[in-house]
DNA sequence: TGGAATAACCTGTATAGACAACCTCTTGCG
DNA sequence: CGCAAGAGGTTGTCTATACAGGTTATTCCA
């Protein structure tokens, strides 16, 4: 009963996404020609470039004059209202950092965690509990749940290398994802680990993420109130052909003093 | 010295941005027709199919098939990261919204203030603090300032019934804006007019409005922590077809409880 | 051997023409 | 008068073709 078709281009799109999504094409692999999907699919090349570049604008893929199209750094693609790795943003201001794994272990979901990540009460999920250090000072601290299903070498992982969120991007790209600011008094056990003085309030971001349509992964981050801020900048597209909606990011960032 | 010259359909958007932003074309107003364009301006159809089409992508026109292209409400513009107009989160909740108006005056800027809006330190602004209510109790404070020149009329608004927020939309349409969050113990005076108990942090967004590539407004908007929170979802684009990239909203939203 | 010309791809843009679907207003028939 | 048919304008899509400009590898000449 599909009363129109959808048009060629969009078909083109929606099967090279899910050959992407599919782990079919892997990052900075290379994407058809417009020639080539010419010949493999019938359509006119104006056809297979409008399929090419809405996908270049949506940040599926990147497209190289003379060289090609490829299947964007999942880095890039990292983007928008997502917060970054914290290791990235701490790296990108020159520090070091350094993690403390305090807990890693399979848990039985309580209720609340199991309605989030959509599992029965009761099955196990992994869990890591860990403490984020910029230059030897804790800022962070993840209190993360992940599907068993999903990341099955999970305990195994060296948390203190490789975060979390870069492991789970590493292992398939994130599709969707949901935030949540608030704050918050911390309580004494994480007051302690971030050495924060008493009363001093919390900036707490929930996230979630999901994957193929199905949530995989539910963290807690506390960061010092009088350190960290969210900042987060709009610029509307459109005007200077470059920069197609790059500048739009949500940081998470260290506001010293 | 332009090596080549700028492609005809971004020429093209950019005129027609032009002619929004200078409010020659106003929300609701008829773009002229791709029939019209290629007249007017000698390009293809194709081409200029291309221009209102990205221009449709981006959020500055709607398009209806058979009827034609026309500038969009400002309400859809106001968009991605732009945090709602409170007044209208209040009402898509179904509570009502009052605002009580403490302070309107002219002040000289203090040098933050001067700086954060590109002005002399001294130089006159226009300032305006306010307690927004949902359903009478209180819910946001808001401390903002406006440069002079953007807003003359500025003192004789009744902020009680239009939020500084949805005036400064109407005046000019913002093209740009910047946020911070951060958690906060708020002083006596605001937690006094937001009637919270000691010890309890704010949720404190700091937002900054661009019109024409220069600071025009800045603002302080405190929230009580416990019933507060900024939520954000994000979907990647090109999935669906429809709901472009509709769905990636940051509102600030109440959690009662 | 070194280096320049060349061929073979690739993307980016632009055009002209075509057909379909949709909407609105007018026209004309019953 | 009411309603159906039609005309004309508008967006949406698709094709075939063309040229410009960038990149890479090969070929060929000095």
């Amino acid at each position: 009963m599909t009363s129109t078709p959808k048009p060629r281009y969009q078909q083109l799109k929606e099967q090279i996404i899910s050959r992407i999504s599919s782990g079919d094409l892997r990052p900075l692999d290379r994407v058809p020609s417009e020639h080539e999907l010419v010949g493999s699919t019938g359509v006119s090349r104006m056809t297979a470039n409008r399929a090419l570049r809405e996908l270049t604008d949506e940040g599926y893929v990147e497209r190289v004059a003379g060289v090609g199209t490829f299947v964007a750094d999942l880095k890039a693609a990292s983007h928008l209202l997502e917060v970054r790795n914290i290791a990235d943003e701490i790296q990108m201001r020159g520090h070091d950092h350094r993690a403390t794994v305090i807990d890693l272990e399979v848990r039985r979901a309580v209720p609340d965690i199991a309605d989030l990540l959509h599992v029965r009460p009761g099955s196990k999920v992994n869990h890591v509990f860990l403490v984020h250090f910029e230059n030897d000072i804790p800022i962070q601290v993840e209190d993360r749940y992940v599907t068993a299903n999903f990341a099955k070498d999970f305990l195994t992982q060296d948390f203190q290398i490789v975060t979390p969120s870069a492991y789970l991007s590493m292992i398939a790209p994130l599709q969707e994802a949901e935030h949540v600011v608030r704050a918050k008094l911390p309580g004494s056990r994480i007051r302690r680990l971030l050495t924060m003085k008493a009363m001093e309030p919390c900036l707490v971001v929930t996230r979630r993420t999901w994957v193929n349509a199905r949530p995989v992964s539910f963290a807690r981050l506390f960061h010092p109130g009088n350190r960290f801020e969210l900042a987060g900048r709009y610029r509307p597209p459109g005007m200077s052909r470059s920069d197609p909606q790059g500048s739009n990011i949500v940081e998470l960032r260290n506001f010293d003093r």
